[in-house]
DNA sequence: CCCGCTGCTTGACGCCCGTCAAGCATTGCT
DNA sequence: AGCAATGCTTGACGGGCGTCAAGCAGCGGG
């Protein structure tokens, strides 16, 4: 079984890092089309389409939409989980990270928005279908968490105390959010300065 | 045209309002579909199931999928435009109105769940299909509008200014409700707790 | 009493969906 | 060089969808 072709000596090109790699090609393109059509518009054959596959494909590499679908958030969970380390760790006051916290979230809104919406699309689906239920409180505790480094790193460096639990915190950041990207895409032009502002406004506010 | 048949003297009975009672009628049907089912899993056929009329009436009644969905949001709205404003009328003190106001949004998520995510689903949907846009900006606004009679209410007979725009502490509050309504419809027992510590602890931190 | 209109059902259409089997092309091993 | 396994395409399937046309039932007016 898993008959390993290592070229040389080292771990290089097994055929199960093909596979995997494919897989993440096809889960790259689906969350593409996924965030351009949402999930109630988009069928396998699109996603094909988007990719430099035929629709037969999806089946060689996935053993049906919900697999790959799954897949495809675990691939988005794993790239949104690192997105504000970087400025977590190299702020130096509290009002740097803030400044740079807000400045993030207006950027990636505006940048990302087409993964973003798809987000909550997924989210929301999990109120109705449980197989989805898993995944997305996972990626929610992963973000919870994301935010919470973030505001807990804030508190230390005003050297205040957080008056909030990071559960709470995390949803008025995520309301705020989501009333910003649903203004940005249907073209209000404050959107990104009405985010900023509800977050430099907001956070200040969580310090005993 | 429009022969009226007005039995009386008084204006009773008219075909058109036969014509709009069936159109609300289905209209009920078809907004229960959708909250069990979400919009994406949702057809006319289920729709037309769920009530006692065949699958043909949609189209005796609406002209296509579109009108149908539209006529549902707004009958909707005009639902949940006046849910609070009871508490905001009777309440004497401001730890009354936000006790009651606690309550009621613990009420309204727990017992209206259905109706809450088919709300979170066409809001998200609006983010993807530009026809949604105008009725859900509408739904939103009205949303926002009745939070902020609620308080400016409360600041009122707290006899302290709002130290945010009401747009900010709907986000805030959606926030929160969205987060509630998810962990409750997971099965998560403290929602219910949860949500009414949160609203409680929120709304005084606005006052100046 | 019968006719015609209104309200609803039934059935059919074309389309797109997820799924899968069969076959072709390419690669890599012996 | 020849063969077998792998990777991908093609085409077909059953089913569900939105839509709509044709037809039936029941009622009210002449």
């Amino acid at each position: 079984m898993t008959a390993a072709v290592e070229t040389a000596r080292g771990t290089r090109r097994t055929p199960a890092d093909k596979y995997d790699e494919r897989r993440t090609q096809l889960a790259i393109s689906a969350l593409e089309t996924l965030g351009e059509l949402g999930y109630a518009r988009t069928s396998l054959r699109e996603i094909a389409n988007n990719s430099e596959f035929s629709h037969g494909v999806v089946h060689y590499y996935f053993a049906d939409k919900f697999e790959l679908i799954t897949h495809c958030v675990r691939h988005y969970k794993s790239q949104c989980v690192t997105r504000y380390d970087g400025l977590v760790a190299e702020s130096r006051t509290a009002e740097e990270l803030l400044a740079r916290f807000a400045d993030k979230l207006v950027e990636t809104m505006t940048t990302e928005a087409p993964v973003h919406r798809l987000w909550y699309d997924l989210r929301t689906q999990s109120m109705f279908e449980e197989q989805f239920r898993p995944d997305v409180l996972l990626i929610d505790a992963t973000l919870q968490e994301m935010i919470g480094r973030v505001v807990t790193t804030y508190a230390e460096l005003a050297g205040r105390p957080l008056t909030m639990d990071v559960a709470t915190i995390y949803a008025l950041l995520d309301g705020v959010f989501e009333k910003g990207l649903l203004a940005h895409l249907v073209g209000d032009r404050g959107a990104s300065s009405d985010l900023r502002a509800r977050v430099s406004d907001l956070l200040p506010r969580l310090l005993g």
